[in-house]
RNA sequence: GCGUGAGUAGCUCAGCAGGAUAGAGCGUCCCUCUCCUAAAGGGAAGGUCGCGGGUUCGAAUCCCGCCUCGCGCACCA
């Protein structure tokens, strides 16, 4: 029995004694679906809920009435082995033993799938993330939203939705001039420019495009700088397309804001927009009343000197990705660009699309630290860390582990010295150990003899495999509160604590018989918790992109 | 100034869809491998949940005010 299965017998159960005459609840009070929760101290039972408090207002009852009215008709809930009404008015349950292991094998019969359901299915999601411009490599903070926005892809899948990950390249504009004048200069052996570039990686893709175009210095300054930047942009974007694959994240989508210019797309939209009368013409611009949607100021669509701006681009992909087809498009952006959101979704408004459509996601920024002390990136002064040098340092699966362990909300500062000193104590590590050990207790189970030729839920009574399965259950919703609140970390989270519950099994449950002990069906049985576990390890940390190693 | 995110153990952070005695990892101090992986487990120490009000049976969690820190507030992208 799992806690969501718990929490749709309660819910049945409620409405059974509303039914009954025997609770008065307004019908819009009545709990969609019960909360049940783990309690903290084991006294309280496997699983305790609170409806009977949060329903005694409604009722007109006292707490403690409620819950004997709800308890009673608990207690016939099949796998309930007892209800007891403690301190306000909890409901503290005790599932039976049997029901509740028979989660075991229902884990390792469902396999890949357990934690999987298609509450999603049907709607088409296009997730952008990282979208950093091509002038340079990907640092630190492109990095975490690569780590949280493919995990946050495939918790979406995992609930059955389409997603489309998507990159929207930035290759069009006064940044990518000044990359190219920047490798230009470099070319030249002229210092960068004022407002250029001018790490390291500047001299090698430099280098590069001269191998490739070795004539590329004979030609005008015009055209020197036009092969500078249609060679330089796509050696950079390689590189970048490179650094993602090896980070195990690969988009579906490559999306160039340039050809929105160049198939008219802009244009276009600039005409609609026109004509849909949220544009004005003021100070020889074009002004988009945003303020009419939430913004705090009107913004400018086309410059006085005729050019889009660069929200103009931004609304025309926003209208793209509609014509595609999706239900929603979702933007992950960093905190230095959470004065967008307002104007993006007045945007679409203006296009009268529904900006519910449109979701930014905003995260927090990510800061290098050394010695105590935070260190500026500067992509300019070349002090930047990037993808490649933290994937160097500590590997994928420890980049990608911690960086979205944490919630997006909170900014976090990276360490590399400690984080590359202490690599051992990664909570990767913990879970990946945990997962590798159920998989060396496999190997040895299977020397030893023992099988899987038996299942006995009713075994599986100690107290840390009550725990285990517990928290084994709870994964699924985890996963769907992950997918709901887009939170990828608290996948993450939950596996450290089933790692944690399943380590404490390990030191108190064998599977494997000892010395001359006979094989009995409590091994046989924990049998099947362990490679449940291992299960579950799994699929969690498959959502998180990171992988589970057999041994380690 | 306005907007926005954060402030919880020595450190890094969970918890924020109101619930019982506030958690984890790391660090510190004890203890546990002749037996399935000790990258583990058990225990100890460590807290005015930034401050002050409010809401109610109950607040780290919700509301208001204040303080501190990050980020943003272009006819740049």
């Amino acid at each position: 029995m799992t806690p969501e299965e718990l929490s749709a017998a309660i819910s049945a159960s409620l409405h059974q004694a509303v039914d009954a005459g025997e609770l008065t609840v307004p019908a819009d009070k009545v709990p969609a679906n019960v909360r049940v929760e783990r309690p903290k101290s084991r006294e309280h039972g496997d699983w305790a809920t609170s409806v009977a408090l949060q329903l005694a207002k409604p009722t007109g009852l006292a707490p403690r009435a409620v819950a004997e009215i709800l308890a009673a008709r608990l207690a016939k809930i099949d796998g309930v082995a007892k209800v007891d009404i403690a301190g306000p008015g909890f409901l503290n349950i005790t599932v039976d033993t049997a029901a509740a292991g028979a989660l075991a094998k229902a884990i390792v019969e469902a396999g890949s799938t357990f934690g999987r359901n298609d509450s999603m299915a049907g709607s088409k999601i296009n997730l952008e993330f990282v979208s950093a411009n091509p002038t340079g490599p990907i640092h630190l903070g492109g990095t975490r939203w690569a780590a949280v926005g493919d995990s946050l892809a495939r918790i979406f899948q995992a609930q059955g939705a389409e997603v489309t990950r998507e990159y929207y390249f930035n290759d069009h504009g006064n940044q990518i001039d000044r990359f190219a004048r920047s490798l230009l200069a470099s070319a030249r052996g002229e210092a960068a420019p004022e407002d250029g570039y001018g790490g390291d990686y500047i001299a090698e893709i430099k280098d590069r495009v001269l191998a490739i175009e070795p004539g590329i210095l004979e030609l005008d300054e015009e055209q020197a700088q036009e092969r500078f930047r249609a060679v330089g942009v796509d050696l950079m974007f390689a590189d970048i397309k490179k650094s993602l694959h090896d980070f195990n994240v690969d988009f579906d989508v490559y999306f160039h804001e340039d050809s929105l210019h160049k198939d008219g797309a802009v244009n276009g939209l600039l005409e609609r927009l026109k004509k849909s009368g949220h544009l004005y013409f003021h100070d020889g611009a074009w002004w988009l009343k945003s303020t009419d949607f939430g913004d705090d100021k009107d913004r400018v669509v086309i410059k006085s000197d005729g050019n889009a701006a660069y929200i103009a681009g931004d609304i025309a992909y926003f209208s793209n990705k509609r014509d595609r087809g999706f239900d929603l498009s979702i933007t992950m952006l960093g905190a230095d660009h959470h004065g967008y959101v307002a104007r993006l979704k007045a945007g679409a408004a203006g296009l009268g699309h529904d900006p519910a459509m449109i979701e930014v996601l905003i995260g927090q920024m990510v800061n290098l630290v050394k010695d105590g002390k935070p260190v500026r990136m500067s992509k300019r002064a070349g002090t930047v860390v990037t993808m490649e040098d933290l994937v160097d340092q500590v590997g994928t699966d420890a980049a990608r582990y911690s960086l979205s362990r944490f919630s997006s909300d909170s900014n976090i500062d990276i360490d590399l010295d400690v984080l590359t000193k202490k690599s051992n104590e990664n909570p990767v590590f913990y879970v990946q150990y945990a997962h590798a050990r159920t998989k060396a207790v496999d190997r040895n189970a299977e020397a030893a003899g023992v099988d899987r030729s038996a299942f006995d839920a009713s075994l599986l009574s100690h107290a840390t495999e009550s725990e285990l399965l517990a928290q084994l259950g709870a994964f699924p919703t985890v996963v769907a509160d992950a997918a709901k609140f887009r939170e990828p970390h608290r996948v993450a989270r939950h596996l450290e604590v089933i790692a944690g519950s399943y380590h404490r099994w390990y030191d108190a449950c064998r599977v494997t018989p000892q010395g001359e002990e006979p094989i009995t069906d409590v091994n046989r049985t924990r049998l099947w918790l362990n490679d449940a576990t291992g299960q579950v390890l799994a699929n969690g940390l498959d959502l998180l992109g990171v992988s589970a190693p057999d041994r380690m």
